[in-house]
DNA sequence: TCTGGGGTCCTAGGACCC
DNA sequence: TCTGGGGTCCTAGGACCC
């Protein structure tokens, strides 16, 4: 009997969030948006029973659902972050092996103290949870990931069963499947879910109960660990020490279409310095750059344009230096006037560790000093600096955030008042 | 007017090597 | 007439996740 895993996740997370600093608007629907403030990504249960789908761009559903009294705010992951590290720091209180899987979900190994009492363990995560951060969680519990995922699935969609469910029995397990539509299984999306039911799929006992090897043949070893999974065989174990990237993206949808080479240079150079800072801190050096650009897909009336290019560094850097100079000539490659661009972004792969670092012979010194003097004052929060290159203003123009929260637990100015 | 951002893994096919 | 087999690395594309 493998040890037992429980999937915790917080309830509405983002638009839970919100609603912690702002207890006026208990009971009213509430929608957090993506960047820009284009789609819904978070829903108020409120919002959810309104019929608001996740993914949707606000712009179509605005009219209704503001004069429905609905409530919107822009994405503020300053605050989520932050949310998100006490709910972890609760979770590895209750659990000596925790392997955080995104913001808001957990799994938890079940160690033998609470064994054979387990519903009552995810009671008491639920409660300490609750208490410490003022968030509501759900407890999935089964002998595999894809199971606890399951039993979370099943404590969110029955109330009745006080946010914890166990799928350890088997009996138990059957019946949940057998009502249990195949797209609800963690690992299968909308389009496998399609070929799913085209095949005759239509349930998760279905799928279980389908011949592995035929499976596999037809839709590769993915989809045969995830039906080994759900019959109970873990295919994967807890990844407590989250592996190294392999690669770094940072891109953005343009507040304003950008029509010119400079501006887009400058929102490149921009990203490019971000970029160079995650890299830093994962210890990292990159010898592959990339940058690309692209016009909306979604305008018919344009047309579409869009491509990338990549470059291969002689000699790894994390130097923020080297990797804006890259800027100019991959732009060059691909940049064409005429087209309104939507989004660009740049990403960074081919990692080498940073102590292992071949020189470069004709390199006139080590620029890792500068970087780490640049690092040290941009995370002080007294002040950022910057590159020429990514322009003098601050771009504000890039992003819309509308309605940005403030930042109740990580800004002095913005500290909730107790009266 | 208005459609997120940041990741992972797997597979197939081509280049190249011995 | 007749044109290997096995391996690696890389890339592009497709699927998925939150």
């Amino acid at each position: 009997m493998p040890t037992p895993i429980a999937l915790v996740d917080v309830n509405n997370f983002y638009a839970s969030c919100e609603r912690l600093f702002r207890p006026d608007l208990k009971g009213r629907p509430i929608v957090v948006l993506s960047n820009n403030d284009g789609c819904v990504v978070a829903r108020s249960a409120e919002a959810k029973a309104m019929g608001i789908k996740m993914g949707v761009p606000y712009f179509k559903i605005r009219g209704e659902y503001e004069a429905k009294g609905g409530i919107w705010f822009s994405s503020n992951y300053g605050l989520y972050g932050d949310m998100s590290h006490r709910v972890m720091t609760v979770l590895e209180s209750m659990s000596p092996r925790v392997e955080t899987y995104s913001i808001d979900e957990a799994f938890l190994e079940l160690g033998e103290t609470w064994a054979g009492n387990l519903i009552e363990y995810g009671l008491a995560i639920r409660a300490k949870v609750l208490q410490w951060t003022g968030l509501t969680v759900g407890v999935g519990i089964g002998p595999t990931r894809t199971l606890a995922k399951l039993a979370n699935y099943a404590a969110k969609k029955w109330p009745q069963t006080g946010g914890v469910v166990d799928l350890r029995d088997e009996t138990r397990r059957a019946k949940l499947m057998a009502i249990t539509p195949v797209d609800e299984v963690w690992g299968v999306g909308r389009r496998l879910g399609a070929r799913f039911n085209q095949q005759g799929i239509q349930t998760v006992a279905d799928l279980v109960s389908s011949d592995t090897k035929t499976m596999r043949a037809r839709y590769g070893v993915v989809v045969e660990r995830t039906i080994q999974e759900l019959r109970g065989h873990p295919c994967a174990d807890l990844a407590i020490e989250p592996d190294a990237k392999q690669q770094i993206v940072c891109s953005r949808s343009f507040g304003e279409r950008v029509t010119d080479r400079t501006t887009m240079y400058q929102a490149l150079a921009d990203y490019m310095a971000r970029a160079g800072e995650k890299l830093r801190a994962e210890q990292r050096c990159c010898r592959a750059v990339s940058v690309f650009i692209r016009t909306s897909p979604f305008n018919g009336n344009e047309p579409y344009y869009g491509d990338q290019a990549t470059t291969k560094l002689a000699v790894p850097t994390n130097d923020t230096r080297v990797l804006l100079h890259q800027i100019a000539h991959l732009l060059d490659m691909i940049w064409r006037d005429g087209y309104r661009y939507q989004k660009g972004g740049v990403m960074l792969g081919q990692f080498t560790p940073i102590e292992n670092q071949q020189g470069d012979l004709f390199d006139t010194g080590s620029n890792d000093r500068l970087m780490e003097v640049l690092d040290k004052i941009n995370n002080s929060g007294l002040g950022k600096v910057r590159f020429a290159s990514q322009g003098l203003d601050q771009h504000e123009w890039l992003m819309k955030r509308e309605r940005l929260s403030p930042g109740y637990t990580t800004r002095w100015e913005d500290l909730p008042v107790a009266k």
